[in-house]
DNA sequence: TCTGGGGTCCTAGGACCC
DNA sequence: TCTGGGGTCCTAGGACCC
């Protein structure tokens, strides 16, 4: 069994650069200082993706724009076109698909693909070659590609050199290639694991590796056991293909473009976040018996309350209802800077329908939600809306990336 | 105009029940 | 009255990933 795992490199940069030489644009993104950045006038300016030259200045995802042009006065910045990004991750999601059935999409820019090998299939070495050279001539970016016999070595191995890289990471090549890393490059390391390792003196995967797993258990508990196997190269995991697997939860946020003050604008932005995610709910199949509201204020102070619903919901007004009640209680009256509406212990739509008994007015609201749902689905979201958004400044669907506001592509690069 | 948005999983602690 | 000990459900919050 051999597991390939495909990641993009510098995804939406990349992506942006490969689109504008197209376009005609003279200089390709990937070879000056560069980033894709989320725009500043409306609080969303922070780096999205980098070039590799900006990454030499010491820029890092998720700085500011502010912190980024600091470090290097003459960098280009680039705004973020999420059409353009579905269409390029599908694009490398559907050339995968001709190697195997089974490839995983993992994040818009990475996936699995598991490949067995068979007497009239080609050698996996050739293959992980192929993928790589036929993205960047056909697609027009680049790759790496790893290859190993499962899924945390695989990924890994694609992490190894980059950029337009083939690299295999066997278990016998583990001990040579991975121990030497960082231990922060080790998968789901991260920021306040890496610190806690550090002060056990353990700097590197192999020291990790060589650690007793009880001690690290101790400190970490089931994360512990869990960096420790991957440290050694240990997973079991398998490739899941399509979207057979129902998700667990589904939210929005967004950021306002100012600090909401008062009780009428923040359900307005409540208002709009429900009519976004009971849709994606409901495009999902799923009902939602959990609803959490997260506020982030002025001084970036979190908070969150969550409560179980009395029965499975997705019409969006008894979601908005919940959700305004939640709000009502944990807001403490100071300007707030985000908002967001979690829905979570999701079930399937036809399990409530056959288990619960409601009023008619049930059935009423669901109709509605139906055929709101298709209209827009039909026309675009902005078909139809809300008519309390008129000159409230506020969008009437909120939450992701934000719609509507980029031209459809026309070509698939 | 310095600080995005969408997920998954785990743990702690309190309420409540037997 | 020197005050157990399970179990489940619920909520808050943290850590990690992209």
């Amino acid at each position: 069994m051999f597991i390939f795992h495909v990641d993009a490199n510098s995804a939406f940069l990349s992506w942006s650069a490969a689109y504008a030489l197209e376009q005609g644009h003279p200089i390709d993104f990937r070879d000056i200082p560069s980033v894709v950045g989320g725009d500043q006038q409306k609080r969303r300016g922070i780096v999205l993706a980098k070039s590799i030259p900006a990454k030499h200045y010491g820029i890092r995802t998720g700085d500011t724009l502010v912190e980024a042009r600091s470090l290097c006065p003459e960098l280009v910045v680039v705004s973020p076109n999420y059409q353009l990004y579905v269409s390029c991750s599908d694009a490398l999601y559907h050339l995968l698909s001709e190697y195997s059935p089974i490839v995983q999409r993992y994040s818009v820019d990475e996936c699995f693909l598991e490949y067995k090998q068979g007497r009239f299939t080609t050698d996996p070495f050739q293959v992980g070659l192929e993928i790589k050279n036929r993205v960047r001539e056909e697609l027009g970016f680049t790759v790496n590609v790893g290859l190993s016999s499962n899924k945390l070595l695989a990924k890994m191995g694609s992490e190894l050199k980059k950029p337009d890289h083939f690299h295999t990471l066997f278990p016998n090549e583990v001990e040579e290639k991975m121990w030497p890393l960082p231990v922060e490059e080790l998968f789901m390391v991260g920021r306040a694991t890496k610190r806690k390792l550090y002060k056990l003196n353990i700097r590197t995967i192999g020291e990790l590796a060589n650690t007793p797993q009880s001690l690290l258990i101790d400190v970490f508990k089931s994360h512990g056991a869990l960096i420790h196997q991957y440290a050694n190269g240990i997973d079991n995991s398998r490739v899941v293909s399509g979207s057979t697997l129902l998700q667990k939860n589904v939210g929005n946020s967004t950021t306002i473009a100012f600090d909401a003050c008062d009780i009428q604008e923040a359900h307005l932005v409540l208002l709009s976040l429900c009519e976004r995610v009971a849709m994606r709910l409901r495009r999902m199949g799923g009902m939602a018996q959990v609803i959490a509201v997260t506020v982030k204020t002025a001084e970036f102070v979190h908070y969150q309350l969550q409560r179980k619903l009395p029965t499975p919901v997705d019409e969006t007004r008894e979601l908005f209802q919940a959700a305004k009640n939640l709000f009502d209680e944990v807001w403490k009256k100071e300007p707030i800077r985000h908002i967001g509406i979690h829905l979570s212990e999701l079930v399937p739509n036809d399990f409530y329908q056959l288990t619960f008994l409601d009023p008619k007015n049930r059935e009423k609201e669901q109709q509605l939600d139906k055929t709101v749902d298709a209209l827009r689905n039909r026309f675009g979201e902005k078909s139809l809306v809300r008519s309390c958004f008129l000159d409230s400044g506020i969008k009437p669907l909120q939450g992701g990336v934000n719609e509507g506001d980029y031209p459809m592509m026309s070509s698939h690069l």
